[in-house]
DNA sequence: CGCTCAGGTTAACGACCGCTAACCGCGTTG
DNA sequence: CAACGCGGTTAGCGGTCGTTAACCTGAGCG
């Protein structure tokens, strides 16, 4: 499971914004939040957020275009690492995605919750990653199950994207690896039904 | 499969107002739908709509409110129809919040995003209902699969409730019968795992 | 026929919000 | 050491939003 090694330099401000302002706008909504309040978050005052963006639209977009991004990049070299094995692969970008529901949970939310708040331009770009990250899977899945019809197949990934992404919102005593290996199972177990088409 | 017959006699201007809210919040977000939008949504002027609701909020609080309600509803009528068969409720209950998600898909997605612009009574009111509904799952689940613990199940239960209200987000050629039985198959085959815990 | 009242209208108010303007301290550098 | 510019500050502007006030109209009715 290709994880990359965590940080040690201190973030910037411009990463401590962003990751504030993730928090704030998963928690109340981009229009629930005032600048004010994400600067308060950080330790300045609202306005000082102009001088490291150009408003609060901008903020939401990087957000957002930097998640899409960094799943199809991570897709796509499990994609690569798997050279052809479709179980394998499978499998990988099941625990990728995993990874990222656990680890940047505020981000996924805001990624299917707030996408329409964004100007037409990187909606189109975000959908765009989006579209590209579906089809690494649809791909996959569809070599696993090729008597299953392609707009099933794709219907399938979304509901499971909803179903590893519903982490986010759930309060649980149960702890990460834990809670890895129940999400890992559910998604494997949902994606096998597409052999076993329901009465 | 209880399915209520469709309404005959018009709705009410209260009912049409609480429909066009409930499309207008889920499009664009609560904050970001105006009064003024709600009212030309359905042929008057924003302040009319005080003739019928006491504010904006008191809009949001009767959707969430009567959804929390009618699924509850539901599903205790499932269980009694069930008789402690607990294979047929699981399938009865599937089936009740696949109606639930593919028929009121603007207030399924308001549910589980918009729950934190409540005001604090009415958001624990809300918060009761989905709890007793969980509970009313956990119960049938803990069943069918003795040899699972609680916290894990819970999970599980939340984690296909996200699969199964992820299609109000999808845009797909299949019609309703096929989503029907797809998303079917996949609740059972994700729950089915729990069975088959994952390496 | 005149009263009432449900269900609208428009005007306007006060609060809030995103953003800009104007200013400033301070570390870096030629 | 003076100049500069990065990263802050506070004050305030313009627009929007939820809500209220004041008024209007037409149907129902004693």
């Amino acid at each position: 499971m290709t994880t990359s090694p965590p940080r040690t330099d201190a973030p910037t401000r411009r990463e401590q914004i962003l990751k504030e302002a993730a928090r704030l706008f998963a928690e109340r909504g981009f229009h629930g939040v005032g600048v004010d309040e994400i600067g308060a978050a950080v330790g300045i005052s609202g306005p000082g957020l102009y001088r490291h963006f150009p408003g609060k639209d901008a903020m939401l977009a990087e957000l957002l275009v930097g998640i899409s991004e960094r799943l199809l990049d991570g897709g796509r070299l499990r994609v690569a690492e798997a050279g052809g094995a479709p179980e394998a692969l499978l499998a990988s970008l099941i625990d990728g995605h995993i990874d990222f529901a656990l680890d940047d949970r505020p981000l996924i939310t805001l990624h299917d919750r707030e996408l329409d708040r964004l100007k037409d331009e990187d909606r189109k770009r975000v959908r765009q990653l989006q579209r590209q990250y579906v089809e690494l899977w649809v791909d996959v899945v569809r070599a696993l199950h090729p008597e299953a019809g392609e707009p099933e197949v794709r219907a399938a990934v979304h509901a499971v994207f909803g179903l590893l992404n519903s982490t986010p919102h759930l309060r649980t005593p149960l702890d990460r690896a834990d809670l890895e290996r129940l999400l890992r199972s559910l998604a494997h177990g949902a994606l096998a039904a597409l052999d076993a088409p329901a009465p």
